[in-house]
DNA sequence: CCATTATTTAGATAGTTAGTTAATTAAGCA
DNA sequence: TGCTTAATTAACTAACTATCTAAATAATGG
């Protein structure tokens, strides 16, 4: 969960998903979007794959990345059990 | 958004917030639940009123926090978001 | 009033993060 | 084989984060 919340946090990271969200990339295809150096994009990648958000796999000299979303269930469910307890209270 | 997420990814944070979600808990409470200062749960509350997850008021010497769960909303739609549409891609 | 209690503000700091450039790895191709 | 392209790793650094102690603010109770 820790993992999860840090990779959500950055929001070049959270525009990474949105744009796999829509369809498979490559790291350089995904680095175009961005107006930074191809290293700080591979670092978020990194860091979303350790969180779990994305995968990856080798073709050729290209690495194409995937949205993983599983994971994303427990944030789901603790955000949502937040919500439902806070209703209950007030 | 930005400040929503970054005020979760913080452990203590989200335990604030669970604590919360059960009941108002004064400043001094919610410091007793962890090892660290005063002045230090006192910054993590202020930067959660600052995403509007928690809201304080003061009586007497004392500030009770609340947990807020409107601010969730959106985090929730858009994970929901990412969700949805990764299982169309697959 | 004064001492005590609850909380916040200020200032300092160690550790983390997100970015850079340079170097490395690995695949494709003439 | 050697050159080019895609991507990552390494080394560095500015800015940010989470913590601390000390000081300030403000309400309570004698």
């Amino acid at each position: 969960m820790n993992l999860l919340f840090k990779a959500l946090r950055d929001p070049t990271r959270r525009r990474i998903l949105e744009m796999l969200k829509e369809r498979d990339l490559t790291a350089g295809q995904i680095g175009e979007a961005f107006p930074m150096s191809a290293p700080s994009i591979s670092y978020h990648l990194d860091l979303l794959r350790h969180a779990q958000l994305v995968s990856s796999r080798k073709h050729g000299q290209f690495v194409t990345y995937s949205l993983e979303t599983t994971v994303l269930d427990d944030s789901l469910g603790w955000l949502l059990d937040l919500m439902k307890k806070g209703k209950k209270q007030k």
